[in-house]
DNA sequence: TTGTAGGCGTTATCAG
DNA sequence: CTGATAACGCCTACAA
């Protein structure tokens, strides 16, 4: 049988009461009396129990956080934030509960079952959408939560990457390499970044007076599979691109495969870049060339903020605007001769 | 404030038993009693409060893990782990509760505070340890978990892969290309894995007639940088190894950065081989011979047989050991040309 | 078919 | 300094 207060209590002689105090450290015990209940709680192997506990005062140092259920891949990117918010979770004392869900109604409602059910002082959000219905959600019920990612919704507190700079950055650098026909690889319409790094690509292709082309824009689903599908298609244009960025590096890496397959080489018949800098990006062959989101240092932080707004504590700023760190590799090519 | 059955019990002017039971489903509740009910319910947003449900019913529909807390860098094997785990405890209605905890004394109390504390129903405990303070604690309580990894002790339900017989593969790969002097670097003696795969070691040795050489076999700590600080004391030796394996993959990883550094070529001067087949194996350069753990469906098994085992079913066999398979990639070289 | 009452283990309030 | 007592929200005999 579990070890509760109770039983303590009876193995002391005294109440319930007295031993929740001693044990809570609070001033107003003998010091005797005190001593006794710790050694036999120690020697009992005493744990309060944490349902009891949360039922009482409803804390339960607890974040959530809720991960895309994907056929069969671990996703590097929740891997590493994952790896992030768990260290520094329990960094603060905290857990962490991971749901991996679905996307869309499932996952809204596990979002209840953590939130409204208790579980957790706090969530994470990452991959925020358009118009995210889980940040609706916990907006409308005032629980606390931290996005990776912000929405035009200028309320939320969220960390974020500047992703029109980062791709602004990639397009400046591959003009500079010598491309003109730069391509894109877009991630779904829904995700709140998407808007973001398009712009960054529209705007850098006008700065160098180059023309915006439908066909080199074609939607990918931000897995490799789909990279490879979009690099094919584009590779298959009469005029194909020489150059192909992707919206992040899972697809970049999928679009890498796509140039290899045709019997071309990548960095130097065509060039590819992605977007987030996953430890796969540094590895592959050719090395990726890449916008650096540092993942598992936005985990620390997120969490960080989180806390605070668990605590009620003064946040000075809970909308951080990250500048992104351009990496250049070998998939962008070899720098102009002049 | 939160929505309780009492709320729901008001706005009905029923009493809250016949909420709760309307609710649960119960036969014995009036249909239009029971569709007011509901539709109340679904109105207000009622969620159970899961602390007074698990207080009550002691399921709390969570399976517990904890992960090593390291300073920087995450784990692909926990993560790979983790995403598998999560995955099939998610198809399986479970939620994961995930601490991330030093290893040692702060990472048994993580475990009584989940298990003694009431807030997961099984464990699932990764790197086993010979003799596992955390296995022993859990065999103690009679708390339901899983060990990816066997020790000594027959009696506890476990999901391995035959250590002894991949690098007995690896040892014999090796010597078929031409390798005589094969070297070893070691994962720490405490971990329950390190003398199976040792012992494969030897015995591939053995037969082939090799002999073991004291100064080949070097400790490591299971890091990218203790596998190069390994190898390179071996390439420092006066007749250095031509092949070196290494017991889990970031070393192996770590010792082909050493190999590197003398100026040598991995696959060509010196081979190289590990343990695991992680993501990153695939991608290196040049890409790594190891022995596949297959960890994300492993991952799924754990978690299979968890749920069993916590729902107190027939579980056929509680001690699965899986064969390993061995993959040849380039970092032990070409076939010899006869 | 519905309601009353008790308890899960903890903490907080209030007397003694 | 210590001990009753109540309450957190839910479930379930048992009674009506």
């Amino acid at each position: 049988m579990h070890v509760t207060l109770k039983t303590i209590a009876e193995e002391a002689g005294v109440s319930i009461t007295t031993v929740s105090r001693a044990l809570a450290g609070y001033g107003d015990v003998n010091e005797q009396t005190r001593r006794r209940i710790i050694e036999i709680a120690e020697r009992l192997g005493y744990q309060p129990n944490l349902a009891a506990r949360h039922l009482r005062s409803k804390r339960t140092y607890t974040i959530g956080m809720v991960i895309p259920r994907t056929a069969h891949y671990s996703d590097p990117f929740f891997m590493e934030l994952v790896a992030g918010v768990g260290k520094q979770a329990s960094e603060h004392g905290y857990d962490l509960l991971l749901s991996a869900q679905m996307q869309g109604e499932e996952e809204l409602s596990a979002y209840r079952r953590m939130v409204a059910g208790g579980r957790v002082d706090g969530m994470i959000v990452a991959r925020v959408l358009w118009q995210d219905p889980r940040i609706a959600y916990l907006r409308q019920v005032y629980h606390p939560f931290v996005a990776f990612g912000r929405t035009e919704d200028p309320a939320h507190p969220y960390i974020d990457v500047d992703g029109a700079e980062g791709m602004y950055q990639l397009v400046a650098h591959l003009v500079e390499y010598g491309h003109e026909r730069i391509a894109l690889i877009q991630s779904p319409r829904e995700l709140a970044f998407t808007a973001d790094r398009c712009g960054g690509y529209r705007r850098g292709l006008e700065a160098f007076d180059l023309p915006y082309r439908e066909e080199y824009v074609i939607q990918g689903n931000l897995t490799r599979h789909s990279g490879r599908l979009a690099a094919e298609k584009l590779l298959a244009l009469p005029t194909p691109p020489s150059a192909i960025i992707a919206c992040n590096d899972l697809m970049a890496l999928g679009a890498s495969e796509a140039v290899h397959a045709r019997g071309l080489r990548v960095g130097r018949d065509v060039a590819i870049a992605g977007f987030d800098d996953i430890p796969e990006a540094t590895t592959a062959t050719p090395p990726l060339t890449t916008v650096r989101q540092p993942i598992y240092g936005i985990g620390h932080r997120l969490v960080d903020m989180l806390v605070r707004l668990m605590q009620h504590e003064e946040v000075d700023n809970t909308q951080v605007l990250l500048q992104p760190e351009l990496v250049i590799r070998a998939s962008s090519g070899t720098p102009p001769t002049r």
